[in-house]
RNA sequence: UGACCUGUGGUGUAAUUGGCAACACGACAGAUUCUGACUCUGUUAUUCCAGGUUCGAGUCCUGGCAGGUCAACCA
């Protein structure tokens, strides 16, 4: 309906599983052909990648189907859940850049409506209070391969469940001494039709509904019969409720006409990311045990962590689109995403010169208190962003790892004798380093070559390489935070006997340094995003103040010379 | 030892539904380059196993094997 318009690949040939699906059902005119798929998180933390690969999933076959999609929140829970996260996640869903149909819908908006169909069961003989302590739920459910036993409250006369069931949505009872159960069948192979619960007592606010209600549904209840309530055509889910699947169904057959409309469940499976976790309690976890600044701290794989990393919401979207959607489990490689962003960067973001760690370069043979501004291109991707003044005298910085004392042959950047060039400026050549007591180099003396002014040598002569810099006494001091995977091996979920993930944690995931930048930064805001010419992605951090500059490394180009070096 | 689901290059996803196993990422080699980036070219490597049906099987059948999920008053 109100989709915005997203740039995404061209229409792929292929359909994944669930599109394939879809069609058949248009073809058959199910649901009179229409499309209407929902995404409904519970509302009890931020949204992470593998909730991104949902929603670009959900609202995607919306778009394409000319159906839509809905936002419900499956705040069931009031324990757990909370007004911070109602806001965070429509927020990431539409910084994401999709739009659900009119106002985010909430299953605590169908509390009423879910407590008069549970009535409707009880009065069918489909449904019962039962009085078990959990304890003795348990052991009466049985096992995955033993049957159950029937509760001793399984056959207690309608009457008698209705007005219990009353009489607990009034508040009559203690938390865990009933609960309405399901009545379909113990003896089944699949624990989830053992008698569920569709309602438990709890006695806590609800961060819509107060304090009206003391009883709440569970989530089978509550999930299929929402979908049902909106007209949702395809229930798309991850794969651990495919085992729920029956129990859905079976709720959906106590209400509806045979042949007219009815929601179906589909099941795929979710991300997992290489180096990353994803379970939202131990994402949970690091927040609360400060590992990490917050749920945005930009090492999270929460949405808003990548958001204020750098990441846009376009390279997002591509990743989930490359990704696919399928049934089996799957490991994906961080690469992956980082390519996303890289690829996206290169056509947005300005280019600039920046210095992480400096090394003073005098040029003798330049005038001393002379200083020029030399034309540079912002983005050689995109002629239209246009070009840019940067500041030159003549002592500047340049990167440490670009001169070697020593160098190899393959080593094409500044070494004694060896001629290059400082981008957009002149070709230079090391006279003399300058080293400390200790031996370490504190500054190099070079020559430049006045008539390379510009960066093309007249008489046609070539130099390999290119260095960055900026002027030594024109530039921005900024912070810049360098950061490096959250865990150190690829499947932090996994770990050995007596640990968890937190041993995994990468020491050194976070490394603030101060950096050098050429002026043009000076003017940008949080949120704008930058190339340090040969060096990574940066984006300004909303830590940023008027006199301090500061950075997020989203990504770090690729790197060819660091590969051969490492050889 | 139950039920359900899933097995295709290193990773992920395809294969016109029984007809030459392809695309992307990675890796490797090269070209280009005022970013050792980007771009371009090439190379590498795949149908879990064993039978069967068929002119022909990744696809169908049988039997194995491997992995995942399920026993919260969580979602």
């Amino acid at each position: 309906m109100n989709q915005p318009p997203i740039e995404t690949k061209e229409k792929k040939e292929s359909l994944n599983f669930i599109e394939q699906i879809i069609e058949e059902d248009i073809r058959n005119d199910k649901n009179g052909g229409k499309v209407l798929t929902r995404f409904p998180p519970e509302p009890n933390g931020y949204l992470h990648i593998g909730h991104a690969k949902s929603i670009c999933l959900n609202f995607g076959l919306g778009i394409n189907y000319n159906g839509s999609t809905n936002l419900r929140f499956d705040d069931t829970n009031p324990a757990k859940e909370d007004i911070e996260y109602v806001d965070s996640i429509q927020e990431d869903v539409k910084w994401l850049g999709f739009k659900w149909n009119n106002e985010p819908l909430y299953a605590s908006d169908y509390f009423d409506k879910l407590y008069d169909l549970a009535v409707e069961l009880i009065k069918k003989g489909k449904a019962y209070i039962c009085e078990q302590s959990p304890e003795e739920m348990a052991a009466y459910k049985g096992t995955p391969t033993q049957p159950g036993k029937p509760s001793p409250w399984r056959d207690r006369p309608v009457e008698e469940s209705l007005d219990l069931f009353a009489r607990m949505k009034n508040g009559e009872f203690e938390e865990g001494t009933k609960m309405l159960r399901a009545k379909i069948d113990l003896a089944s192979p699949n624990m989830h039709m053992r008698d569920p619960i569709m309602y438990r007592i709890k006695k806590a606010d609800h961060h819509r509904t107060g304090k009206k209600w003391c009883i709440y549904p569970m989530y089978d209840y509550a999930h299929g019969q929402s979908d049902y309530f909106e007209g949702i055509t395809h229930s798309i889910c991850t794969l651990e409720f495919e085992v729920h699947r029956p129990l859905y169904d079976w709720f959906l057959d106590q209400m509806v006409e045979p042949g007219g409309y009815r929601p179906r469940q589909i099941e795929f499976a979710r991300l997992n990311l290489s180096y990353t976790i994803m379970s939202k309690r131990k994402l949970l976890r690091l927040v609360q045990e400060k590992h990490v600044s917050g749920w945005d701290d930009p090492r999270m794989p929460t949405i808003s962590g990548y958001r204020r990393r750098g990441y846009t919401p376009e390279s997002i979207r591509n990743f989930a689109e490359r990704i696919g959607v399928a049934k089996r489990d799957n490991l994906i490689d961080v690469s992956l995403l980082e390519f996303s962003v890289r690829e996206d960067l290169n056509k947005k973001a300005l280019r600039v010169m920046g210095v992480l760690n400096p090394l003073k370069v005098v040029i003798t043979n330049y005038p001393e208190g002379k200083s020029e501004q030399l034309d540079a291109i912002n983005n050689p991707e995109d002629q239209s962003m246009g070009t840019r003044k940067v500041s030159f005298a003549r002592e500047i910085f340049i990167e440490k790892d670009d001169f070697l004392e020593e160098a190899p042959k393959n080593f094409f950047r500044l070494s004694p004798g060896n001629e290059v060039r400082l981008r957009y400026a002149y070709f230079i050549k090391c006279t003399d380093v300058v080293k400390d007591a200790n031996g370490q180099i504190t500054e190099l003396h070079c020559t430049y070559d006045p008539a390379t002014k510009g960066g093309n040598a007249p008489d046609g002569r070539k130099v390999k390489g290119t260095i960055h810099w900026v002027d030594a006494s024109n530039h921005v001091n900024a912070e810049v935070r360098l950061y490096d995977r959250l865990f150190n091996v690829e499947e932090p979920d996994e770990a050995e006997e007596g640990k968890d993930f937190l041993s995994h944690i990468n020491p050194d995931s976070l490394k603030v340094i101060r950096a050098f930048v050429e002026k043009a930064v000076e003017t940008g805001k949080p949120g704008d995003k930058y190339q340090f010419e040969r060096m990574g992605y940066f984006c300004i951090d909303k830590d940023a103040a008027p006199n301090n500059v500061v950075f997020n490394r989203t990504v770090t180009l690729k790197d060819t010379w660091a590969k051969i070096a490492n050889k």
